[in-house]
RNA sequence: CGGGCAGGCCGAGACAAUCGCGGGCGCCUUGUAAGCGAAAGCUUGGCGCAUGAGGAAAGUCCGGGCUCCAUAGGACAGGGUGCCGGGCAGUUCCCGGUGAAGGCAACUUUAAGGAAAGUGCAACAGAAAAGAAAACCGCCCCACAAGGGUAAGGAUGAAAAGGCGAGGUAAGAGCUCACCGGCGAUGUGGAGACAUAUCGGCCUUGUAAACCCCACCCGGAGCAACGUCGUGGAGAGGAGUUACCGUGGUCCGCGGGCCUCAGGAGACGGCUUGAACAUUAUAGAGAUAUAUUGUCUAGAUAGAUGAUUGUCAUAUACAGAACCCGGCUUACCGGUCUGCACGGAAA
RNA sequence: GGAGACGUAUCGAAGUGGUCAUAACGGGGCGCACUCGAAAUGCGUUUGCCGGGCAACUGGCACGAGAGUUCGAAUCUCUCCGUCUCCG
């Protein structure tokens, strides 16, 4: 089943509170399980499906800077998709400091932090 | 050759391969990969095709289009612009010229109307700061003082009552004269700003990015405008109709003044063909205009351009559309082209 | 995306052309008094940057940054930078 972007701030907000998350060098990742029966825009939400969110931030990179930064964790989130259990929210944010890293770098450190909360299936790298 | 001045163009570095993203078109599809539907068809999916950020997309500083409020109307208040002529849909923009300032020059800069329409302000210092004024030192008259004359000199100040020279005088003074500057009148040139010549009286500080005067211009709000459909839940029943509401400074004026809906989740439309871009010709000094032929060139909605590998150049700046245009301003690694003046060398 | 407002000592702020901002006034810091000790209160003092001087003291630059108008700008005009608010 395909992703699908989170949209509302309620949604973010509802990720970062009840969910669990790990932190790694470049970016953090909250992740939430979704209850049944959970509507987006008035229509249910398919249980299958994996909902997503990236977010960077534009006083530190520039406009420009926060899109560039999303396409490598978009990209790296595509790289390990397959992976990932069905049925949950991510939200990866990239780190204020630090500008944007290289793109091996952050798939290894999202890998990392996936794993660490026992949501890749099989082993990474 | 050197250091300058002015203007233009390019700018996710280019190409190839494999995966991936956005919207568009076609096919699978006149019974099918899945679902809905009576059907037309719609949603999702797969494959293919072409296409997909900028010169500033930025700041939001001007001017429009568009939408709603009246087809945006009058008065006052308030605001903007300000040499002249032209261009443009229009402007605080652009082009050409005039004056002034800077530079050896190419050239650059210029909110540049009016200070004899009126009002205000000009601290400190200074005798005096704007009156047809004023005597602190000095100079002169007088034997000195008292008194008077005097704005040449000193002193103060950002600024001291046209400048400088000669005559003149007791000493001085546009008191008189020449030249220069300013003002006014007349003539000439120019479309005009203005330039120039002659004559006149002998002159009246600066500040209008202080109030103001004159001329011209400006109704308000913004795509989160606005229109359509509207879940859960909550809400509405009254009879004021010369009230009240809207037009976002005030008054006038104008419109609404009702009937079953209004409405804050959310969805869809608005959303891209336009004062468009390119080519050639003509007119013009230029901005630009006209004609001709050709092209269709992002429309997302948490927001689409990425990853890997190889080769070449070399470490690649500022930086991301959000209703759309035209300008201005600001940011920027570099590359490249054209013209001009100055200095040097050679011929 | 659009519409506004505001930037002055360490903090909150006044000052809107002229005697150096005595950087007013309040808060904070420091010192003294009161107290066994503290709080509160009262009094005094300190409060930017770059220099000069052995020292008392003294010169210049500073009102977010840079231009312009003016004799003179924190104040008026323009262009940037930053912060905050409102519209969904």
């Amino acid at each position: 089943m395909k992703s699908v972007a989170l949209r509302f701030n309620f949604e973010f907000n509802r990720v970062y509170r009840y969910g669990k998350f790990a932190t790694g060098r470049y970016l953090s990742v909250h992740v939430l399980k979704r209850r049944e029966g959970t509507t987006q825009s008035g229509y249910k939400v398919e249980p299958s499906l994996r909902r997503t969110g990236f977010c960077a931030n534009k006083k530190e990179l520039g406009a420009v800077g926060r899109n560039r930064a999303r396409r490598l964790m978009r990209e790296s989130y595509r790289l390990l998709e397959d992976k990932l259990p069905e049925g949950y929210d991510y939200v990866f944010t990239l780190k204020a400091k630090g500008g944007i890293p290289d793109f091996h770098e952050l798939s290894t450190d999202m890998g990392k932090c996936l794993a660490r909360l026992d949501l890749l299936e099989g082993s990474f790298l």
